[in-house]
DNA sequence: CGATCTGTTGATGCTCATCAAATCCAGTGG
DNA sequence: CCACTGGATTTGATGAGCATCAACAGATCG
């Protein structure tokens, strides 16, 4: 999985084989994580970054009432706080949503590779600046984008990421998120995602049963959810193109 | 103004004489521009990474229907992009929101400091992470918080990025936005956004007039914002403290 | 095989968008 | 100095989107 990763920061640009292995020796062996777990808590000083294996993570926060909010999901190949070796502690939690595992990176290999591997180090920065970019466009929307459509285009980035990770199989991918999960990420009720949920079924666009996504209409869902790829910043991936060439 | 961009990343770590005179002098001339312009705009390729001297700018993206969606405002001491070096074309605008002065530090001039100058480069490298950090915040925000809480906190954290910027008076600061422009960014109408200001203001808490935000009772308005400024990663500056104090 | 988590359905009401019009204000030109 | 103008703020009325509460059906699992 490992692959994943070099696979998308190359994204960026090619890497010398000497980054590629720089990077793979600084991996801790991956350690087997639950459902329910955190990788690590909001308020902690975190010694290593994480890199997930197999198995989904996400970014939340804890409101005062108690309420989760998501704001990222994290699949195999993604890296999970690079940010960390220069934050003093987590303003956020990352926690488990899988049965998964997920390696490290130790600060001390991570501040070797900022000495000396300049190339990897600046592809490390791109892909924090495509979290960021993702970010974005996640702001966007929930603030302006109703129910339906704001569901459909998160549905479009989940598919276009998997892709890009060789998750997918045609238009289908594994998406271990429960419909209250998606509520917490999307800022709506369980009740009112599953009603909407429903309605992207019956207009023939997706279905999501048995944690997995099939999109029956790539072309329809895009247009509908005004999805760019843009922010994802993947005009690299050959993975990509055909999604592309669709939209 | 290079001095509040100093002082934000000392927050970091203190910066060494050569670093603060390498930026200094990577600056260029600051240009004037008036509201309505852009200092990038969407799919542009930058060349300079763009620095506010005075007045106030807002990142933004423009959806399918017209609508605009602020996704972050810029004041005086905020460098706009520095992502910009890295990614090949910007995925969302910068626009102005009153007259200003704009200074910029080419893109060469930055290649130079990251490949030589790793203290300053981690420290660029902070402050988007701050960014990123911050945008994490009002992905929350605009989620899961209702509207009159939620532009409570919007100028919380104003008000104490303005302190940290020296744009303060007591709890005062020049706050030059119309009540659209807030609206753009909170994912509010306007007609709502005044309703909630009228509201803010009959319970003693502020009052925004005139371009000037006045807070009343800096408590009472983080307590009822849920307003936790650790997303900030502000714990050095000491302009804070004071404030912080009173949370 | 019950216990628990997840998904589904119905009913009710609040938050907030929308439309429309009135007021206020800063700037501009006669 | 005043009339004019266009933008910003304010107010009212109406309705849509979504939250909330409650209950049930299905799935999953020890």
């Amino acid at each position: 999985m490992i692959e994943t990763l070099l696979c998308r920061l190359e994204n960026f640009q090619p890497l010398a084989d000497e980054d590629r292995r720089v990077l793979q020796q600084a991996l801790t062996p991956p350690v087997r994580m639950d459902r329910g777990e955190d990788v690590i808590s909001e308020g902690e000083r975190p010694e290593h970054v994480h890199l997930m294996i197999d198995g989904w993570a996400c970014r939340y926060k804890l409101l005062a009432d108690g309420q989760r909010h998501i704001m990222a999901y994290l699949m195999p190949g993604d890296l999970c706080d690079i940010h960390i070796t220069l934050l003093n502690r987590m303003d956020h939690s990352i926690g488990i949503l899988t049965r998964a595992h997920v390696a490290g990176i130790p600060r001390q290999a991570l501040d070797h590779i900022y000495a000396h591997h300049p190339e990897l180090t600046r592809a490390l920065f791109w892909s924090t600046l495509v979290d960021e970019a993702t970010l974005r466009e996640w702001l966007v929307n929930e603030g302006h984008r109703p129910a339906d459509q704001r569901l459909a285009h998160l549905f479009c980035e989940l598919l276009v990421r998997a892709r890009v990770a060789g998750l997918t199989e045609n238009h289908c991918m594994e998406l271990p998120l429960t419909q209250d999960e998606l509520s917490d990420a999307m800022g709506l009720s369980t009740v009112h995602t599953n009603r909407v949920l429903q309605k992207l079924r019956r207009e023939g666009l997706l279905t999501l049963r048995g944690r997995t996504l099939s999109v029956h209409d790539w072309q329809g869902l895009t247009e509908f959810a005004d999805f760019d790829p843009l922010y994802l910043h993947l005009e690299r991936s050959e993975r990509m193109s055909d999604l592309l060439g669709g939209i």
